[in-house]
DNA sequence: GCAAGTCCTTACCGTCTGGTAAGGCATGTC
DNA sequence: GACATGCCTTACCAGACGGTAAGGACTTGC
């Protein structure tokens, strides 16, 4: 039973996890309307009817795409709450596996964004029931280090939050639009762009941190600054 | 000649120019690929090929929606930027004048986005051609007032503008999403997503202003706290 | 050996797409 | 009256779309 079903079941993983790979490249590029299930299948080197034995419909392979973004979240947020201890570690822990993970991959980033234009109704439910409460939780922290007097008084948590959530994911979406639209150079575009989206993000709810740009230079001295009173 | 042509070209244009506002309706909701020629003439009141009476083809309708975008900044930002003065007043009138262009049909900012995700190449063009000097200008303006000691020292100027560009479009375009997502009262919520995008953008900028929320009530006393040293 | 089930193929279906052909109907010109 | 032009109609087309039917190749269980 282990051996041939591991050797069936790797199989069966084969094509139907390489149709949610080539899938979330084309519905990243194209759309969910611009791709047709025939270019999935030659993407993935198989036939139409292939990729509908997987899949049930057109509509199935895409929440499998959305599955597979959403399913990393579920596993990291807990994760990096718990982990993360201090104020600003709590803040580069977060918005660095925010970051990353996008910036990894920035058909993600694409995907979400697409989903947010195309079906705002599902993308709403789904917040309201599954982002909610984290988005609460580190709303909690923001307001906490409020309290303490590290971040702005007038910072509202929840808007805050889906503000930069928004920024990160539309700025790596189309990193290859602003970057390379106004730089020559490709080598110094991205970390240009990153650093600062870094930097609006933190200078935007702690006062007056100078020189904070690379968060491992300055996490020594950036908290001390401002004392609980 | 005068009167006929008077008349004939306002039923002319009557066609022309509903088919433009429903075509950007349309295409924000649904996206170019998801929007039918004959959802476009339904929705005008016409039969298609009514409509490619008037447009070669369904890629002049998207270009028409386009420049009708493009053609309102053409005019504003040369306004805007001889217009304002001081600095505090230029980003006033720049945010001011991008929020309210977006937030006031937020179709725009939809269609905008979907451009970015759908046409990275073009917009590219488009952001190398037409936007960068304006960029560029705007970019100057805080190079002064980094220079007086108005801004943050490690700000980099086009970086930051592009992100605040992306920021307001993101926030307009999926206005509906982010706001009734976790608001229940609905008078409360626009206001308040509104203000935090203009207060992010402000206090990653200005270093230190607080209780700037509201720029009427803080454009007196806002300004004068940091003088140039 | 053989029925059952999985995975995948080719062939096909109805529907919808952007775009075209051809003509009706006004208005204005000579 | 003949003719041209602008605006719009119905009828139509070739191609692409999502999805289905039917069956072949192969493995599994008995």
């Amino acid at each position: 039973m282990s051996v041939q079903m591991v050797a069936a079941r790797a199989h069966e993983n084969d094509v139907r996890a390489s149709t949610v790979v080539e899938a979330m490249r084309l519905f990243a590029a194209h759309g969910f309307e611009g791709t047709a299930l025939q270019d999935i299948a030659d993407a993935v080197g198989v036939s139409k009817p292939a990729v509908l034995h997987h899949f049930p419909s057109k509509e199935h392979v895409r929440q499998a795409v959305l599955d597979e973004i959403l399913s990393h979240w579920n596993e990291a947020l807990p994760r990096l709450l718990l982990a993360a201890t201090g104020s600003g570690d709590r803040f580069d822990a977060v918005f660095g596996e925010l970051y990353r993970f996008f910036s990894n991959n920035p058909d993600r980033a694409r995907v979400v964004a697409r989903e947010m234009l195309d079906r705002p109704g599902e993308l709403r439910k789904l917040l309201r029931g599954s982002v909610k409460p984290w988005l609460g939780a580190v709303a909690g922290y923001i307001r906490a280090g409020k309290e303490r007097g590290l971040h702005y008084a007038d910072v509202d948590e929840e808007a805050y939050l889906i503000h930069i959530l928004l920024l990160v994911i539309t700025a790596t979406a189309s990193a290859t639009v602003t970057s390379s639209a106004l730089e020559t150079d490709p080598r110094s575009r991205h970390d240009r762009y990153d650093r600062e989206l870094a930097r609006i993000a933190r200078a935007s709810l702690f006062p007056s941190v100078p020189a904070a740009l690379n968060p491992k230079k300055a996490a020594g001295d950036s908290r001390k600054r401002k004392a609980p009173r």
